[in-house]
DNA sequence: TTGATTGTTACCGG
DNA sequence: TCCGGTAACAATCA
């Protein structure tokens, strides 16, 4: 579920609803019962993504911090409040709408230091508009660790997912294999608006969508992918190989991606 | 019931 | 110190 346009989509979705208002934080089958009291009745002053995290940030200098993980799930729903489905751990509620959290790795709250040392911990964040690419870059030059590995590396560059990488990687034509110190600045400038290009469109749709044709209104799918799982490489018909970077399947097709070393 | 999954962190050894 | 490997954790769906 989630990459990061999940979690701005849902920054941008929820500032809408929340932003301004006294939110009541609860946890509905005592999942998250100590923290959740301290919040409640909290202004919320608004709602940020950094890369994959999410922060509601209240008036009293704490954040609600949640991140998704493997399997997390947001829900919305109008008011009034609907049946927990699934495993609530957290449920925020609004005036006219309530937001359910299934499944995070992360649900916890923080006061103002640990926010700043939360975001100076992620790299800079493909879709805000305050990220400074020159950190990704500095770090990538460096390393002999293959590109692959380093544009899904959170403390690099923040937002990409493992789909999101192979499908990145293969539009600009790049191999994952490729040491990150290989990358020039103009190859990596086109993997940095690649990558903000593709997540746009992400959170517009609420889908995966790298495929230049594809008609996200039609079908409503949760994802249209180039090479991700992928059988053939659409542009050149050669087979599409799957390799594992750090731990996760990557595809790649080695005739249309060229491995630079 | 089993396995797979759009993720991260902690820990350990080389 | 830095790297890779491994386990642990989260919940849902097919």
């Amino acid at each position: 579920m989630p990459e990061g346009h999940t979690i701005h989509r849902a920054a941008r979705d929820h500032r809408r609803i929340f932003e301004k208002c006294a939110l009541e934080v609860g946890s509905p089958q005592g999942r998250f019962s100590e923290g959740a009291s301290i919040l409640s009745g909290q202004l919320c002053r608004t709602v940020e993504a950094f890369g994959k995290h999410l922060l509601y940030r209240f008036d009293n200098n704490l954040a609600l911090h949640i991140h998704l993980g493997l399997f997390g799930r947001i829900r919305k729903h109008k008011l009034p409040l609907q049946k927990p489905r699934g495993a609530v751990r957290v449920r925020l509620i609004g005036k006219t709408h309530a937001v359910d959290i299934n499944g995070p790795t992360i649900c916890r709250v923080l006061d103002s230091n640990a926010v700043t040392t939360l975001i100076n911990r992620i790299g800079p964040d493909v879709l805000r508009s305050d990220s400074n690419p020159e950190l990704a870059f500095a770090k990538i030059t460096k390393s002999k660790a293959p590109i692959g590995q380093l544009i899904m590396d959170q403390s690099v560059m923040a937002g990409i997912g493992n789909i999101y990488r192979s499908e990145i990687l293969w539009r600009q034509s790049v191999h994952p294999e490729t040491p990150g110190r290989e990358i020039d600045r103009e190859t990596f400038d086109q993997l940095w608006d690649e990558a903000k290009a593709l997540l746009k469109i992400g959170v517009k749709h609420n889908a995966i969508i790298t495929v230049d044709t594809a008609q996200p209104s039609k079908t409503r799918y949760k994802e249209c992918v180039n090479i991700f799982a992928k059988d053939r490489c659409p542009s050149c018909k050669n087979e599409i190989r799957c390799l594992e970077i750090s731990g996760r399947r990557a595809f790649v097709c080695d005739i249309c991606q060229v491995k630079k070393n």
